[in-house]
Formats: structure tokens, sequence, C-alpha cells
DNA sequence: CCAACCTTGACATAGGCGTGGTAAGGTATC
DNA sequence: GATACCTTACCACGCCTATGTCAAGGTTGG
């Protein structure tokens, strides 16, 4: 038996079964079900719970905002509305060339950029 | 005179006065005070409040998630550790050697990186 | 000096988040 | 078939967000 019913989930990981339920209908948490509809949690999942308790306490914000993090990564426009409008607050924008600007927005993300030129055959999993 | 005051200010931004306030509380928008202590807006806090009018509406989220995005731009180490835990997901990390493990988070960000940068390029026009 | 503005601070309220609880009903196991 | 588990669906409550409104008091300009 690889997998854990929720309350036995809720001992090993510190969450109250409501909270687990909860977190799943977040969207934060995929599950798999037994056939009878039970939710079941395997070491990854129990691993991904703990490690979550430990991100809220250590940072101070909550679900909703983790939530938000995930918009932030799924939705290419959003991300970049939002720096947009966090970027253009520093500088005036109409100072910037297009080319700089471009550059400017590459450099945050440099070092992924320069490793993920050849990353693409790990992928192939 | 370059800056307008609340009132005007809220007339042109399609803000109420009460919310440029909690606007400039929540830490989204720095402004100039007159020598009274009267908020003074000027054309590039008036572009920012239209601009972050357009972003909310578009989007669907509020100010808090921006104060949370502007958290994630300022605190490095908050937002690698909500990357790492959103990256935990599609794989066993237990089953990937460091340097792999590395590549492959990196590789995540490839297709946001790229699509970011091909946005901005059609930007630039 | 008066009207029309600005300030901060307080009270109010609707809705969402994080939680707990409970009820009605299906499942597993001995 | 009884007991202990699971499911979903509610009710509730305290706190925070997003708003409005109002009060008490300073500023500005004719």
């Amino acid at each position: 038996m690889d997998a854990l019913t929720i309350n036995e989930a809720a001992r090993t990981t510190g969450w109250s079964p409501r909270m687990l339920r909860y977190i799943e209908r977040a969207g934060l948490l995929e599950l798999r079900r037994s056939a009878a509809g039970y939710r079941l949690y395997g070491p990854a999942q129990l691993q991904r719970l703990r490690t979550l308790r430990e991100l809220l306490a250590r940072f101070g914000f909550g679900l909703a905002e983790l939530g938000f993090a995930r918009r932030l990564r799924s939705e290419p426009q959003l991300r970049r509305a939002i720096d947009d409008w966090f970027e253009t607050e520093p500088a005036r924008p109409e100072f910037i060339a297009p080319d700089d600007w471009l550059r400017w927005e590459q450099e945050k993300h440099q070092a992924l950029i320069a490793a993920a030129t050849y990353a693409n055959q790990l992928e192939a999993v």
C-alpha cells in the first residue's frame, strides 16, 4: 500500500482533514482517487504538503497568494502585464529604447536563460 | 502646475479618492506631497493609476495579489521557495541528481521566458 | 472670512479566506 | 451487519480586502 487516506495523511502532515480537502479544492494539490472516490495520498503528495506547511509559515503568506503565484507561472500575459506595471516605476519607459528594454527584462532571468538553452533533452522523460 | 490634487486625480483616473488613498497606503504608489501635506499626482502617477485599473479589470485580481507579486520580485528567497514548490510536482526530486535538478528547474521557465521575450519583441514595435 | 478643497481617523459592510463543525449518506473490514 | 472510515454539502465565525461615508480639523483663494 503506497497511499494513505485523508485522516492518515492529516496525521503525518500536520494539516487537518478539512484543510487537506480545502487545499485540493484550491487547486494546489492533485490527488489520485480510489474506485470509491477516496482521496489517496502518496509519498510525493505527503512531502508536498509538509513543504507547503513550512513555506507558508516561513514567509507568512496564504494559499490564496500561492494560487496567484501559480497563475503568474501559467499565464505569461499576466506575468508580463504585472512586470510591466512595476517596471514603469523607477524609470521613464519612453526613454528606454526597445532593445534596452528587452535586455533589461531578460537580465532578470539571465541565469535561467543561459542554462535553459540545452535543457530540452531532459524534458523527454 | 504639473500635478493634480486627489479629487482631480480621481476624476481623470476613475478611482475614487478613497481608493487613491488606499492604493497609496498599500504601498503601490508613491506620491509627492505639497508643503501642506496634500497628495500631488503627476502625469506618471496618473498613467500608473489608469494602467492599474486596466490591469485589475482585465485579469481579475486585486491589490493584495499585486502586493504579493511585488514581494515575489523583491524577495528572491521567496520566489525561489515557491518556484521549487511548484516544480517538485511532475517528477520525483529524489531521483534527480543535483546538476540535473538545476537544469530541470531552469528549463521549466523556458517557455515562459520565451513567451515573454517574444511578446516583448512584438511590443517593441 | 467663507466656500471649497485637503488631511487623518473612525465606523460600516459585502465578500473572500482559513478553519472548525455537523449532517446525510456510501465503503471497508471483521 | 456493526463500526470506523470515507464522501459531499452545508452553517458559522474571525479576519482581511475593498469600498463608502462621516467627522474634526488644516489650507487656499477670491
